[in-house]
DNA sequence: AATGAATGAGGATTCATTCAT
DNA sequence: GATGAATGAATCCTCATTCAT
């Protein structure tokens, strides 16, 4: 029973669908079908919407990144000074929309797809480097190596990013901020 | 026209196969033919060795997972204090046998892998709970907080893996190993 | 915003449509979706007008015959004697009207789709029937195999149109006509 | 029960499969799955051996093909003077092997699929190519126009071809044929 | 030991068609 | 009158796996 005005709604479903899907059925076996089932429509209805699979895990990794960006956005409002900001950033990293296990298994997917897929790529290197801007601006004014130190952090956030996905053992997101925090604070120090 | 004794070599073949064929196509894509065909057999042969596609993967893995602890070991053999021995265990996570392209992919899909088929878990928190020992063992001395430290510098590590898989940049094996060992050393000033 | 009465203009830029769409997807390409689009409304409106997509087709090809039946009718007005008739049936097969590439493409279709479906065999039976009726009248007082004859004809402009589709060479309308005024002349020559 | 040396034979039953289903199915509704049914075997096997369905009707068109100009070739051996050549080509258009009405139906579809499909197109003009240039040799010595001649001869039998598809009348093999040689007799005549 | 033969079970995608609005 | 929404049915194609030889 078609009700009008249904895209916006579809499309969204079908975004929430695919990430909860990628994190129960990891990207590999990831199908339309399943995709679709959950989101409550049909395979067909799908399509008609995003023209194709890929489209749709793009659509999903959009939204992700989109959110994380958002996230961080939002915590480097209310920061002045350079340690603020960098607090703000990564507690931003590990604020629960984005540390959520869910997303945190889609994002592990995002970056072995990137290895192949162009797009995703190019999304994950812009998700890079704004992550990296945003680190440097900080770390300029407190660093003598900025570049150095901001490629470390960028590491150690993937690295808890993956081993949470691995759920080797419930680091919770306050812990790994601090650890994070942590390294900053002895980087900086002198 | 079969020989005998060619098991040893064969499964060797599809092994290493295995491993490059992950790298190339990425684990989403791998077919048994494809592997097969890169080893220089059939299909059929390779089932007849493995059993299985899933065994095939197993087995790469055992054997990534084998040659890095024999790295780490043999590092290991020369380091007389806990700071040479933490010098070791970052150096052989970048040596090139275990930071090469390939087997670095290899990683990658491997973690992905692991959110869902046990095994490759099971042999992922292998890897991981030894790598921790070593590093706990070592930093016990130095450290009030090994437990922590070690951590961080796992977490650093595999999220230096991860980058290098997407290559966002070249970062150099010696970059990484620094990188590391810069961490550790900052974290251990007081 | 639908407006009274635009029946006529709907059906007529369908029909237009699948002609054209005939031409440049070739029927076994053809969708409903893409004819409507080209007439510049929905699916569902040419389902609405047409009923089913093999009404659509058919209406196309009866629009064909029509337009064929009216330029050979037209051309016999003028015609007198039996080799002017002969002429003008002739000339008004390879008219610009019907000898349009698009046309002869949607003939060539036609066809095919005859093979198979009864209303598309007997609508080209009918336009058959008619030709080989127009030739006769005029054979008769010249041929006296004036059957055969018409069966000739008949071929070889059925073989021009195909091989118009087909562009194997640009051989232009008034040179087909010469063709087979030229059998003509020679076929009834003693 | 797989046995060896299968793949001539599997090949070979494909073809005549797809030619048959062409001539009962039409080219717009034919299937995989039809044509391999209709040789007995799953779909899966006629993908392994022909890789795609455009590769089968491809396969299926050269066959046709290659029959064809045996055909003429043969008949073509006995043939020493030029009118002897005429009456042979012509001979071998109609022979039986050729105008069957699967064979038939199959050329029909042909033309279709060449006005898409470059790998068809080329086949076909290789085709015309091929009767054309026989056709000149012949008529060179007897006619003062021979291309026009044999343009006019091509496109008869490719008229003939086309009203056998659609079985307007039963024209038999042997009417065809006097029909075409007495449009060359008419031609040559002065 | 080794392989070609063979297939069942899917998976992405397309499309004619229907229906509520 | 007109359309977006929706889907069932089909189609091509792929692939892990099995089996006879």
């Amino acid at each position: 029973m078609p009700r009008i005005g249904m895209e916006p709604q579809r499309r969204d479903a079908l975004v929430r669908a695919t990430i909860s899907e990628i994190a129960v059925s990891g990207a590999a076996d990831i199908t339309v079908a399943r995709i679709a089932r959950r989101a409550g429509m049909s395979p067909a209805l799908a399509h008609h919407y995003f023209g194709s699979k890929d489209n749709m895990l793009l659509a999903a990794m959009r939204h992700v990144l989109f959110v994380f960006a958002a996230e961080v956005r939002g915590a480097l409002v209310m920061a002045d000074t350079p340690r603020e900001r960098l607090t703000a950033i990564v507690r931003a990293c590990f604020a629960p929309s984005n540390f959520r296990d869910e997303v945190v298994a889609a994002w592990l997917n995002f970056y072995v797809q990137a290895q192949r897929e162009g797009q995703t790529r190019r999304l994950l290197h812009i998700y890079h480097a704004r992550l990296r801007s945003n680190l440097m601006y900080a770390l300029r004014p407190l660093s003598d190596d900025p570049e150095r130190l901001a490629e470390g952090i960028g590491a150690m956030i993937d690295g808890l990013y993956v081993r949470q996905a691995l759920r080797r053992d419930n680091l919770t997101s306050a812990a790994s901020t601090d650890l994070v925090l942590d390294y900053i604070e002895k980087a900086l120090a002198r």
